[in-house]
RNA sequence: GCCUGCGUGGCGGAAUUGGUAGACGCGCUGGACUCAAAAUCCAGUGUUAGCGAUAACGUGUCGGUUCGAGUCCGACCGCAGGCACCA
């Protein structure tokens, strides 16, 4: 297309102005389909290649649904709350609002430059008033249903910046602005009870069509494990300590316990330990490490002995020691472990370090050289001697252990509630109210939306509050209870709030009596297809379902999951086979291609590149070729005769394109439609002449994914827009081909090739390939053993 | 350490249920058109040997199943991503 930047401005005006990509809820000629791609953060680097990937395959499955016949919904709004919106306006000294406002403009244009179908008149942003006060309104319900809580949790502290920080902002345990070590620090926040729905959220998965690594990744996150809880006992006092097992198998091989640095238990036994002091000093020595270093393995195994107190072990009744060590999380089963060093790893580095007793139990592995972690025959275990696996031997354990009261089967999940509080500016208030006397109190529904002031100052204060905190006329309320004074939350949401539940909203964008009507929402259904990158498929997704569920569970949405299929793309590396980062200087701009070669070849490329699914490097080379084969399109426009109908001749490879074409887009594989759309066009190339609707047949096929330059070409044609054609179908009669050349192998080796026709039987076909000249060469003084002939595609001739 | 994905020409990648490995595109080589260039078109292009017909080898490595393996099974090696002292 020579005037590709005109005729792309040409038709973008067209689409908008016959609101060609309008979703109407509630109509009932159609089946609804909804095609939702994850909304951006609008940064104020603009659109990126990547973005461009995942939305063109999206609006690529968008047109073609519309073409056959789907009501489609494919809406776009903006994620725009969050720590960088924020950093950026205090660079520039510039209220986030108008940044974000900024950039929002930016993303925009370049989205329109690039064609894509979104319906625009369901556009928002997170940071929209009228749409946080949902947010806000939601987390209400949390609260009211009991959902969220206030509880004292640490957090990334920068001693210097006297700032908290994100995990990002801590990586390696080191402030990203001043370089100074972080630490733990306690801060009461907002937590919602997540780990409430761990079982749910795994069940749920069932109900939804997930790509499989997808799925994974959700169990994985959520951790199920089944084992043991066992109590022993203190020798002391006769106080319970619970331990969390999944090898209680084991119980014979316990020489030591271990407890968090942060166990309750240990104020509690503070006056019976003895040495104290050291113990405070480890519990300090465990606070000032960041959950970065905390968390880093292969490092030497540290902790401090509990002088004067011992555990009994209720299997064995022997006294056992007892140690505090780090690398025993409070936030997981009860905080307390059993240590078998003979049999884990880490309990054989503890007690190697701390010259503790190492007692095996299962038969197997050299203890010289570590612990042996492996199946086998039980020893020095009493009733279990004699059992050959760890499954029994659980049983019995476990068996044992109900009977006499010492324990019980219990089921852990590494998914933990949900912190709530950002100590931010730039995010949704927290709609809650202290006060002296009545404590938190929720804020009256009705005032919602509570709206972020509009300050000059938002730069995080000394004291690690948020800065909110410093706005007295905003902080400074009456309480909601007793109309005494009051002040309100000054933390603020955490990004992943508003992106949890805005695919909801865009079912039903305008509505202001609540977030989104049952009426629209149960039109809709469901996300029939979310497309999105794989550093989101983790969280983000675990915390839209948890929301979606909870929204359920309070009858609010119509179903338990609210996404049906999920895939994550693959990236888009630059030239180097790198990630794109502008300190490479390999990063692509989307703006400088379409200014060069234009949207539909820009779109074309990022499809044609590869695996949808997997990263793919940038290639401007390549981006060239697909360039020309849309010139090569265009070209075919001065082969059009004035026959009807379509060419004899093209009749096959055309209903086998339009077969190829609709199952490759089905199944993603959006390289291949294009490489199919390719062999089409060069057979085109290769006649004399083609008639109209052999053209415009091509068009409609490519119109997905170069809908700018196939409109252009369709009007030329006097056709009416390809917005109002019908997907093509094909002819299965048409498929097969009267005469096909198939491959003779002898003994497995190609060695013919031979014409068949349809009307061939097997015996034809034997013939045939026998007396192929290469075969017979082949075949010569040989004994037959054996002829395979598989129709219509390949014969095997067995000799010896 | 665990989980997941991936290893195919000079490059990006095809091969949907085991059936002509390398579709399609890029790049490269030669040619046509042109005063010349660009654009376009034609031919060739896995490696080795041969003028050629053809032959041998060839999908990370080793082994297996099968008439037939890139595809299935077993063991291993390498790369990328995610989780990570989860008891």
């Amino acid at each position: 297309m020579r005037n590709f930047s005109e005729i792309e401005k040409k038709w973008q005006s067209y689409w908008q102005e016959h609101h060609c990509f309008q979703a109407v809820t509630g109509d009932k000629s159609k089946t609804p389909y909804y095609i939702l791609v994850e909304f951006p953060y609008p940064s104020g680097a603009g659109l990126h290649v990547g973005h461009v990937r995942s939305y063109t395959a999206q609006d690529v499955l968008a047109r073609v649904k519309r073409m056959q016949g789907y009501n489609v919904l494919f809406p776009m709004g903006w994620d725009a709350f969050g720590a960088p919106a924020e950093q950026y306006a205090i660079k520039n000294h510039i209220h986030p609002k108008d940044a974000v406002k900024e950039n929002i403009h930016t993303f925009k244009g370049q989205m329109q430059s690039l064609g894509f179908s979104f319906d625009w008149d369901r556009e928002f942003s997170t940071t929209d008033p009228e749409y946080y006060k949902w947010t806000q309104w939601q987390f209400l319900q949390f609260y009211k249903h009991g959902m969220a809580y206030k509880a004292k949790k640490d957090v990334n502290w920068c001693p210097t910046c006297k700032s908290v920080l994100s995990n990002e902002d801590a990586a390696g345990g080191v402030c990203e602005r001043c370089g100074s070590k972080v630490v733990q620090k306690e801060k009461e926040q907002w937590m919602l009870r997540m780990s409430d729905y761990a079982e749910d959220l795994l069940k749920g998965l069932d109900d939804t069509h997930f790509a499989d690594r997808v799925k994974l990744g959700q169990i994985n996150w959520i951790g199920k494990s089944t084992g043991a809880e066992v109590d022993f006992t203190v020798q002391e006092t006769g106080d319970k300590l619970t331990v969390y097992t999944t090898r209680c198998d084991t119980l014979f091989g316990v020489t030591f316990m271990v407890l968090a640095p942060e166990h309750p238990v240990l104020e509690k036994l503070s006056s019976l330990i003895t040495n104290m002091d050291e113990v405070k000093k480890y519990q300090e020595f465990a606070k000032s490490k960041s959950a970065f270093e905390r968390t880093e393995v292969n490092k030497d195994k540290t902790g401090v002995k509990l002088e004067g107190i011992t555990v009994i072990n209720p299997i064995t009744e022997k006294a056992v020691e007892v140690f505090i060590s780090d690398y025993v999380m409070m936030g997981y089963g009860t905080g307390a472990i059993m240590a078998v060093p003979a049999h884990d790893e880490r309990d054989y580095e503890f007690a190697k370090k701390f010259n503790i007793p190492i007692v095996q139990v299962i038969e197997g592995g050299d203890l010289s050289k570590g612990a042996y972690t492996g199946d086998g025959k039980m020893i020095n275990s009493g009733f279990l001697n004699g059992f050959t696996n760890k499954k029994d031997s659980i049983a019995r354990m476990l068996e044992y252990l109900k009977e006499k009261g010492l324990g019980r089967e219990k089921v852990n999940y590494r998914l933990q509630d949900w912190i709530f509080s950002r100590q931010r500016f730039w995010g949704e208030p927290i709609p809650m109210i202290y006060c002296e006397k009545c404590g938190w109190q929720p804020m009256k529904e009705e005032e919602l939306p509570l709206l972020l002031p509009d300050v000059a100052e938002y730069e995080p204060t000394d004291t690690g509050e948020s800065p909110l905190a410093k706005i007295t006329d905003w902080v400074n309320t009456i309480c909601p209870c007793c109309g005494g004074p009051a002040k309100r939350e000054t933390d603020t949401m955490p990004n992943w709030a508003g992106s949890s539940w805005y695919f909801l909203r865009f079912m039903d964008a305008h509505n202001d009596k609540e977030f989104a009507s049952m009426d629209a929402m149960k039109y809709w259904q469901k996300v029939n297809w979310y497309n999105g990158g794989m550093e989101h498929t983790a969280r983000h997704l675990l915390y839209a379902r948890f929301w979606v569920q909870f929204l359920y569970n309070i009858g609010l949405v119509p179903n338990k999951e609210m996404i049906d299929v999920r895939v994550s793309h693959g990236m888009v590396l630059g030239p180097d086979n790198q990630k794109m980062s502008k300190s490479k200087g390999n990063v692509i701009n989307p703006d400088d291609i379409v200014k060069e070669y234009g949207a539909d070849t820009l779109r074309t490329y990022e499809m044609f590149m590869g695996d949808y699914q997997q990263d793919a490097p940038w290639s401007t080379e390549s981006l060239r070729g697909c360039k020309r084969f849309l010139d090569k399109v265009e070209r075919l426009a001065q082969k059009v005769n004035d026959k009807a109908g379509y060419s004899d001749s093209l009749v096959v490879i055309q209903n086998k394109t339009i077969k190829a074409v609709t199952d490759d887009l089905a199944r993603m594989s959006y390289n291949t439609y294009i490489s199919a759309l390719m062999i089409l066009a060069n057979a085109y190339d290769d006649l004399e002449s083609i008639t109209k609707e052999d053209y415009r047949l091509l068009l409609i096929l490519l119109n997905p994914v170069a809908p700018h330059m196939t409109e252009e070409l369709n009007e030329q044609l006097g056709y009416d827009s390809i917005c109002y054609a019908s997907w093509p179908t094909y002819d299965e009669t048409c498929l097969v081909e009267k005469e096909k050349e198939i491959a003779v192998q002898v003994n497995g080796k190609v060695r013919a090739t031979i014409m068949i026709s349809v009307d061939d039987n097997e015996d034809v076909i034997k013939e045939k390939a026998l007396n192929a000249e290469n075969v017979k060469r082949h075949t010569d003084g040989k004994d037959i053993v054996k002829v395979i002939v598989i129709k219509g595609k390949i014969v095997n001739i067995v000799v010896k």
